[in-house]
This record gives C-alpha cells, structure tokens and sequence, in this order.
DNA sequence: TATGCACAAATTGTATACACTGCTGCCGTG
DNA sequence: CACGGCAGCAGTGTATACAATTTGTGCATA
C-alpha cells in the first residue's frame, strides 16, 4: 500500500535536519521549521500567524519568532501586514503559473549547463536515480516517487555546477512544492515523468544544450499544465 | 560634464520614495534605505553592519534595525553570521558570474515573452526610450544612461506580461547593480549597448521569441563578460 | 619573540514591558 | 431595521534590560 502523501498527516513532522549549526539561533529553528511545515502542507496558505501562539509553541518568547517571519517573508514564503499581522503567503492562480514558467526557465538553464559539464559519475548517478524512479512507479509509491525525483531534479544541479541557479532554483521549488505535490498523484503523471525525464537525459548525456533546455523546460510546462485545473480550485 | 556615478558621491542619499505606505514600519524604512545605500555602492561588499551604530543613526532601538537585517538577508543583500554580526554580502567572483548567468536567461526569457505579447503601445515606448538612451549616450551621461537604460529593461519586463518574472528579474538586478554600475563607464559599451538593444527589439517587434531569447541573453552575458576582470578586482 | 591562557569588553540573541493600531461588538440615532 | 460612532480588546511595533558568546588584550611562560 502507498504511504500516505505528507500532507494527509495529521502531526507536523520535524523538519528535516539540515546544515545543523551548533550556533543555530532559535528564529532561524523556528524558521526551518515553519518553512517545513509550509512546503509539506501541514500550514496552509492564507492561514495567520499568531506571534504569541507560536512563541508559546517553541516555547520561546515572541522576539525570536518574529525574526523567523522576517526571514520567512523575505523567501516569500509568508506575506506581512503591518499591523494586521503574518499569513502564509496564499500566491494567485495566476502567481503559481507565472512562478511554474519562471521555474521551468531556471530548470531549462539547469539541464543546458548540465549537458556542457555532466561528468561520467554523475550520468551514473543519474541513470541510478532514474532507475529507482522506475521502481517506484511501479510499486506506486506515491511518497517515494516524490522524494526520489527532487534526488533527480538535484543531480541535475549538481552537475550544472551553478550553485547560485542550483539555489534559486531550489528555492523555487520548495515555494511550489505545496502545489506540485498534489499532482504526484494523478497516475499518468508517473509515466509522463518517466518519459520527459529519459528525454532529458538523453539530451544531456549526448550534450545537445540545445534540446536538453527544451526538454526539461517542457517537462516542467507540462506538470503546469495538469496542475492548473488544480492551481484554480486553491483559490 | 557627464555627471558623477553615485558610488563616486560620499553622502548617502536618501532611497528613491518607494510605495510610501502611511503605515510603513520603522524596520521596512531602515531596509529600504540600506538596501538603496547597497545597490548605489555607498554601503561597499564586505562591511560589518554595528546594530547600535545603525540604530543610532536612524534614532531608534535595535529591534527595528534587527529586523530589517533579517528582511535583508532573506534579498541576499546582508550575510548573517550568527553572533558574529551581520555584514554587506560579498559574493566571490564565482557567485557574481553565476548571477549573471541566472540574470541572462531571466532576462531572456522576459524578451520572449515580451515577443509574444508586445502590444503597439509598449513598442512605442520602447522605441522612445531607445531613443533617449541614444541621447545619453551622446551627452556621455553616464548616470542617465544608466536610468533609462533600466527603465528600457522595465519595459520589456511589463511586456512580458509575468509579474512573477518581472520581480524576480528586478531583484536580480539590483543585487548586481553595484558591479554593473561601474562597467556603464567604460565607453565602447555604450555603442554596443546600443546595438544590442537594437537588435533585441527587434526580434520582439517581428514577434520572433528565439531570436528575442537568444539576443536578450547575448547581451546580458556580454555584459558580464566585459565584467570579468573588474569583477575578479573586487576580491 | 612567539605561544597559550584568562579575563574583560564589546556585540549579538532573547525576554519582557510598554505604546500604538486595527478590529469587534455594542449602543444610540435616524 | 439599518447605519454610524465609540469604547474595549486583541495583537503587532518598539524600547529596554538582561543573558550568552565572541573577540581583543595582557600577562605569564617556553
């Protein structure tokens, strides 16, 4: 039986531990934390929140929380009011297409600068990757076939070798993730991936920039495209 | 006599009045201010940015201040470093050339949306303000080249018609203004500013969205590349 | 002279208290 | 009954005080 998809989950799941500074002030726990929970679903978008609930929550004072939201806001992952308080950020229709357009762009560049420097260790990387994807295709795993392909899109950064697109990028992405997440589900979406992305490698790994830009910026179009009927019932 | 670049001014001058909310906060104040003292190079990479100094300055406490640091790192503008206080971001010449990589293909993607989307009116405008830019170039008058040469680029982006794109684009400009800024100077870039521009619209004037890309991105990287040693001299 | 440690000063992170603003609900009036 | 104003409240913005950490200085020692 599939894993439930995250956002089903009724408990927030710690985020996942990252760089793990041993300096690592509370507004920025509090921040990875929030963005966590934005990005896998559990706080939806449009929903406010409250300084002192929160502070509570982390059992912290509001000082450092505050902080967090600026950080947050910042990343565009929470919007400020004045006065009127922090929500997170609920994008328009139109705004989650216009950043999917953006976004297939920036993978585009990601999939040209990779086929100029891919190395033979990473098209073995890839081709595992893309291998294991397979597997949970076939086994449909909904949750699995979600993280193993941000592995994939990652692999592609790494061997683009642009760290600042890698994380704009990735940034990008994880503002989407809430919304991309939802058409993991639809079945074809598993084939199509499957296809786009042999596309893409091949692309790569023959290094034609050329149609390798085109490819992924098609693939990422194209998940656009079964999104929007989806995008609109957000609103 | 051409007037002086802005870096070359030793007092601050105050940011341009941005949206002037009545309600807009002491720390959205402070960061817009800082953020304009980042981009015109009075505020040079590198520097340790004191709380209390800053504070001083704008004549309120530190909670504000802290916060528009916060809202400026999240805009890569400052570096947070823990305790160790917060600094005006300093990328290495990597990350600046890997900006302008990313900047290109946003731009590029601006002018193909612009091809497909220009309406008379915009073209009109466009041309005006090609117009101008030819004059300044003619006076030599470096700073306005430099204004109407970004209000040029503005165009495009309300062209392209992706508000989305368009702020990101704009954020990615300023964050490399204080490296463009100096490359204005250099005299030959003028005339094949010029060209290139001409050249750009029009691809997007005859509706041809690869040629606008392509042109588009070309201009931007040859920017970049008349960048490279100035760059390399900011380390 | 160079190195290492200890202590002091400076600076940031956090908590708390207060000020101010926007909202809600009630009441009075038309 | 509808509408407008006023008071109280909830919640954010700012200031200040305190805690924690980093950095610089000086001295002792090899």
């Amino acid at each position: 039986m599939p894993r439930s998809v995250s956002p089903a989950s009724l408990t927030p799941t710690p985020a996942p531990l990252g760089p793990d500074q041993p300096t690592m002030t509370h507004a920025e726990k509090i921040r990875d934390q929030l963005e966590h929970e934005i990005a896998s679903g559990h706080l939806i978008p449009g929903v406010r929140l409250d300084e002192s609930e929160i502070a509570d929550r982390f059992g912290v004072s509001r000082t450092p929380v505050r902080e967090a939201f600026r950080l947050l806001a910042a990343n565009e992952m929470v919007e400020l009011k004045g006065r009127m308080g922090a929500t997170v950020r609920k994008p328009s229709a139109q705004t989650v297409i216009e950043m999917f357009q953006v976004m297939a762009e920036l993978e585009g560049l990601c999939a040209r600068l990779a086929a100029r420097r891919v190395t033979p260790e990473l098209r073995m990387r890839m081709e595992r990757t893309h291998a294991q994807l397979v597997d949970a295709s076939r086994k449909s795993d909904v949750d699995g076939f979600y993280d193993i392909n941000q592995t994939f899109h990652e692999t592609i950064y790494e061997a683009a070798s642009n760290h600042y697109l890698a994380e704009q990028t990735r940034r990008l992405r994880n503002k989407t993730a809430a919304y991309r997440r939802r058409v993991t589900f639809q079945p074809n979406r598993f084939a199509s991936t499957l296809d786009e992305h042999s596309r893409v490698m091949e692309a790569i790994f023959s290094h034609n920039e050329e149609a390798a830009h085109s490819t992924m910026r098609d693939h990422v179009n194209l998940l656009s495209d079964d999104m929007r009927d989806f995008i609109a019932s957000f609103q």
